[in-house]
DNA sequence: GTTTTTGCACTGACCAGTCAGTTCAAAAGA
DNA sequence: TCTTTTGAACTGACTGGTCAGTGCAAAAAC
């Protein structure tokens, strides 16, 4: 009997597998996009049938939706952990936002084919997997905002800040940033990425 | 008689199929991505016989490869107007990049398919484009270096500063923060987002 | 009279999804 | 202990459809 693909319950057997077909699914992908990566391919890259594909999920576009879900879940309990530490040792929210870019560069550095598939759908219309897609990045987004609406209520950031364009454009920063260093410069560290976009955050580009 | 579809020369009347295919196609790729984009829907788009498109280009591929060229060719000629009009008017380094940050904003507004287009591919390897795509990028961001050196070498900006992993970071933060814009908020005024990123970049967000 | 476009039939490769059958570990029965 | 049964998990050949690209004669545009 088929049981429902939302995961949980799955026998250990299951789940391996099924992370076996997340892993192959998700550097495929990054690299041909969606529709040119064929079920086929993820199956013998994950070493398995491909029957076990559609055992495992209900089709092609649902092993990808999934494999979104999964994702920025993962990211977006990152991000929510590196600010609520922050928090909790009584640093500025400046201190939670250069942690949470930290949080954002140790996640792109280990997922770097998930960030970039990630991307390249972010702003698609009309797909299957939009919704969910939505739903996922305002959860991540979210984490962003409410650190920027706790400083301007606290008066550590300006009231005059636009909190949605702020937050959106702080993950562009990093995310571009990151991406073209894993692309162009992969031998440079995180910490000198890191250091860089700090910089940036403070203001500290201009004067000396 | 086959011609080269390295563009120059062409006669008017075959220039315009072409901009008509253009327009076509990168809506539709937006859209829906490159494969799942089909040659007819594009010729049908375009109101043309799916014949002529094979008249005008060599393949699939190949026409997207030289929408690709032209519009990052717009966008680079847009930014060093603009980076050559602030140097002209004698404004600093700052102004300059605010200007160009604007110009960056223009564009979007004019062509978001083409941008996020663009952003989907611009990070995946392993193209038919790849080599394309690295060379048009590259004349782009080197743009916004060229800006920031020269703000370096006069002391406006901090010796310290990281140049193309800033410029990738401005680059970022300007287009993530203009997607959200056109896909989420498109009511907004385009001086309205260019308030909130000049903001951004002159570190005029914490602090009062 | 040359270039460009049209319309349309055709091909061959490719691919998502199906299904009848196999495997095997663990439970039930002896 | 040994045997039988069960069913979840997996397999891979197969099918039906799709799509890039071709070929070509006739029309339209220039």
């Amino acid at each position: 009997m088929e049981r429902s693909s939302t995961t949980p319950g799955g026998s250990a057997r299951r789940e391996a597998t099924r992370q076996k077909l997340y892993e192959a699914a998700v550097t495929l992908i990054a690299e041909q996009g969606f529709s040119a990566t064929t079920v086929d391919e993820i199956a013998e890259r994950a070493g398995v049938a491909k029957g076990t594909v559609y055992y495992n999920f209900a089709s092609k576009s649902v092993l990808f939706e999934e494999l979104l879900r999964h994702g920025v879940g993962l990211l977006t309990a990152s991000l929510r952990e590196a600010a609520e530490k922050t928090a909790g040792e009584g640093g500025s929210r400046v201190d939670a936002l250069d942690a949470m870019i930290r949080a954002g560069l140790v996640f792109i550095d280990r997922y770097p084919a998930f960030t970039q598939l990630y991307v390249a759908e972010l702003w698609r219309t009309n797909r299957a997997w939009q919704s969910t897609l939505m739903v996922v990045r305002q959860q991540a987004v979210a984490v962003v905002e409410g650190v920027l609406r706790e400083g301007v209520a606290n008066g550590e950031f300006s009231e005059e800040i636009d909190v949605p364009l702020t937050a959106a454009a702080l993950v562009g920063m990093v995310l571009v940033a990151a991406l073209d260093w894993k692309s162009f410069q992969p031998e440079r560290s995180l910490d000198d990425v890191h250091a860089a976009l700090s910089r940036l955050l403070q203001g500290r580009v201009s004067g000396r």
